[in-house]
DNA sequence: TCTGGGGTCCTAGGACCC
DNA sequence: TCTGGGGTCCTAGGACCC
């Protein structure tokens, strides 16, 4: 058996552990920028405030309702999120993390009622971290997916562990809701008067895979009871690497730009040495405003080779900036900049260059150096020059709250 | 009349997830 | 005025190898 537990509105849950009066009002926290709704209480979903929906748009409903909105704070998020975790890594060993706010348990060899053993996962996080949490309990994950989302609608656990639990389940679960539908397969099943899980687990074998790709055809077994789709309790290394931002204004001045550049760069070098990476190519984009009814619309990229993997500061600072100046073009003003780092390997043996030596060493003592008392004192408190001073391109977070769990400066203060 | 059989690598595009 | 930021996997087709 699975169980996927997953933190209710959980960026939402995160403010209110702080901030306890906002329980039972309509509360957002809004993406970078804040541009976004990405995440809503359950009173702000009543108000019909969707999922990804432009904050600006409905600026008076929000005013006229008192909703209460948040920058996005990922340094809380995430924090809060690490120890939920560790509390979860005491109910099994074999634990998969699978979002900020989601992991799979193996429940195999554990010796309890299930049911109750998922109660007292959501009662021990509810007190240990103050958020609350679905628990879904299934043989299969995709089951237990379908059990999360029927749990956070009754009293938060349901256990699917019988044929007539999988049934009753499957048919209360509409088609666009299963993990692994999407948009697009959601629209053509329910053409062929697909609605629910149910009637999609009754359709042919053979039809699903050439349909669907063994991708969806997994889905498919899964929701039959078939488990398919193993628990990763391994730290499986990234493949690509992507640091982005729109800017708060748009921008064509090239300084600037590339100061934000520099910055993504040196983001993706921390991010590959990190999880212990070299990179051999280097991707920077820039793209002006997608939703513009008067500019046409101009998104430019470009891919550098690196002559050998790296994960220097520099190495990735220099690739992207000599890219950024072939891509620019001083008459378009910009909105948004990215660097992304692929072709990903370890770097405990990095694959030396056939025509050029490249000694690197003192690149690596400068960048873990960097680490160091960045860690220490700070991001950003040792920088490099072409990343900037000012803050020209940054965006917005007007509602920020502050970094309770992890400054020492920001944490609550109680009035005695 | 009849023209083999087995691979790899890369890219673009299309799905999906949070 | 204002619209986020990350990721993964699969398939088909083309170019190439012996």
């Amino acid at each position: 058996m699975f169980a996927l537990v997953d933190g209710n509105n959980f960026y939402v849950s995160c403010e209110r552990v702080f901030n306890p009066k906002l329980e039972g009002r309509a509360v957002v926290v809004l993406s970078n920028n804040d541009g976004c709704v990405i995440s809503r209480s359950n009173e702000a979903k009543a108000l019909g405030i969707k999922m990804a929906e432009p904050y600006f748009q409905h600026k008076d409903l929000y005013a006229s309702n008192d909703v209460t909105a948040f920058s996005s704070n990922y340094t809380l998020y995430g924090d809060m999120s690490n120890r939920m975790m560790a509390t979860l890594r005491n109910f099994t060993p074999d634990l998969e993390i699978y979002s900020i706010d989601e992991a799979f348990l193996n429940l195999e060899g554990i010796n309890a009622n299930m049911h109750d053993y998922g109660k007292i996962i959501r009662a021990t996080i509810l007190k240990n971290i103050g958020i609350p949490v679905g628990v879904g309990i299934g043989p299969t994950k995709t089951l237990a997916k379908v059990a999360n989302k029927i749990a956070k609608k009754t009293n938060g656990v349901f256990l699917i562990d019988s044929e007539e639990t999988r049934v009753w389940s499957l048919k209360k679960t509409s088609i666009e809701d299963v993990w692994g539908i999407g948009r697009q397969y959601a629209r053509k099943l329910q053409l062929m008067n697909v609605a629910t899980a149910y009637d999609f687990s009754l359709l042919d074998s053979n039809w699903v895979l050439h349909n669907m790709t063994v991708v969806g055809h997994r889905t498919w077994e899964e929701l039959n009871g078939k488990p398919c789709i193993p628990i990763e309790i391994m730290f499986q290394p990234k493949k690509n690497i992507a640091t982005t931002r729109s800017f708060g204004k748009r921008l064509n001045n090239i300084d600037i730009i590339a100061q934000a550049v520099a910055t993504h760069s040196v983001r993706c070098a921390e991010k590959l040495r990190k999880q212990h990476s070299v990179a051999n190519f280097v991707t920077v984009f820039i793209h002006n405003d997608p939703f513009s009814k008067t500019e046409k619309y101009f998104f430019q990229s470009i891919t550098i080779t690196l002559p050998v993997a790296s994960n220097s500061n520099n190495d990735i600072v220099n690739a992207a900036i000599s890219g950024l100046k072939k891509i620019f073009n001083s008459t378009i003003f910009y909105k948004k900049s990215g660097v992304i780092v692929s072709g990903i390997s370890s770097d405990d043996f990095v694959q030396g260059n056939l025509f050029e030596t490249v000694d690197n060493s003192r690149q690596k003592k400068i960048s873990q150096l960097s680490d160091r008392i960045n860690y220490r004192y700070g991001q950003d408190t040792l920088k490099l020059a072409v990343q900037g001073g000012n803050n020209d391109w940054k965006l917005r977070h007007d509602k920020l709250s502050p970094c309770y769990t992890t400054r020492w400066n920001e944490l609550l203060k109680v009035n005695s």
